[in-house]
DNA sequence: TATATACTGTTGCAATTGCAACATTATCAA
DNA sequence: TTGATAATGTTGCAATTGCAACAGTATATA
């Protein structure tokens, strides 16, 4: 299953699921997950995906994370405490809930599967602090070119290969990238021209290097 | 002492210490803290004061993260794998350095104040995240102004007030931004004309609704 | 299949920004 | 104290970007 309960047995995962007193939710496409921001919990993309989004005064939207399977987000992990927060699911999903607040005031100290449930956690957070500082990476370049090579750079980096599959549409990346879409797009346009890069869809080849 | 040692007592931290096989390190200031990137390491800032920089191949100074004293820095938790980033003691810095790996595949799981260690260890990441957040939540924002009134608002509401004390030089909160900092003057110049700031050194006050 | 809706590509133009260069002030270290 | 170094403030100008508006294409849904 996740990585949450990575080296936990099945009856053990059974048993942590009763003492965290878990709920199983079902979501439809397109629909809002949860009005997080009142509650403190952690949650687990079991079937579906899922995007974080912010929409600020100005309307300007912004995908905070995207959520795959298995991906774990939370008030905790992912700081949906403000409001202008909200999860949307991109298909039909559904969602493991955990409350935050029984972890950590938890007194089941003595299971050691609950303290490899903890331990599990810790490593999923640091995960997250990595992506994190990747898109910190991404957004502190001064240019629209440099925000996108970083972007295929990390991407490329990551997965060892130089063919990008957009895991969203351009619209997304526009925003995932802090920048307007249509001049992200004519930026994309002049790295073709320069023969950078060649792109099918949302398919991408890096030429370089 | 410091989160990481929340709820575990000072016998119990010793044994922690010892099991961790830690060490005290000092660094003179303006020295480089630790050839961080080769090591997985956790660090916590005993007495004085660092900063995590990043220098790109352009010249490009950010700030990836102020380090005060208490504050808990490491390849896991900064992400210090890029060979860009170094760690600049601001002043004489004392350090306490863990080895990471140890952390996680200690043995010690029936050790009730270890796996406290690695609750605190849980919640200071989860920190981390939330401080990671608001920094994208700032660079998000397309424009210099609404940057600045972005840092001005989490900062304010953070501490419940209006007037800021900038924690380093104006050149760094352009680093942090990630904005040239002639046009960050600029705008700050714009700003305080038109009556939304009063500025004296590194004090502003916010004199908005 | 038809039709609405979302996504993509393009371009002119105005606004914002980065860059460079310089003067001034503050801070540090010998 | 003094000289060096770093931080700050200012401005013109060119480059980059956001915005708006529109057309064409793809995708979803009744």
């Amino acid at each position: 299953m996740s990585k949450l309960f990575n080296k936990i047995n099945e009856k053990d995962q059974k048993k942590l699921l009763r003492i965290l007193e878990t709920s199983i939710l079902s979501y439809p496409k397109n629909t809002a997950i949860l009005s997080v921001s009142t509650e403190n919990i952690i949650g687990i993309v079991l079937e579906g995906n899922a995007q974080i989004i912010r929409t600020d005064y100005n309307g300007n939207r912004t995908i905070i994370e995207e959520l795959e399977e298995e991906a774990v987000f939370g008030t905790a992990i992912s700081s949906l405490t403000s409001d202008e927060c909200e999860i949307i699911a991109k298909e039909n999903t559904k969602v493991l809930i955990i409350d935050y607040d029984l972890i950590i005031n938890s007194e089941n100290t003595n299971y050691s599967y609950y303290n490899q449930f903890i331990k599990n956690l810790l490593a999923i957070t640091t995960e997250t602090i990595e992506e994190k500082n990747e898109r910190i990476e991404i957004l502190t370049k001064k240019t629209i070119r440099d925000k996108l090579l970083e972007y295929f750079n990390i991407y490329s980096k990551k997965r060892g290969t130089k063919i990008i599959y957009l895991p969203f549409s351009f619209t997304d990346l526009a925003d995932y990238l802090a920048v307007d879409r249509s001049a992200m797009s004519r930026e994309l346009k002049y790295l073709k021209e320069e023969g950078f890069i060649d792109t099918k869809g949302r398919r991408i080849t890096l030429l370089y290097r």
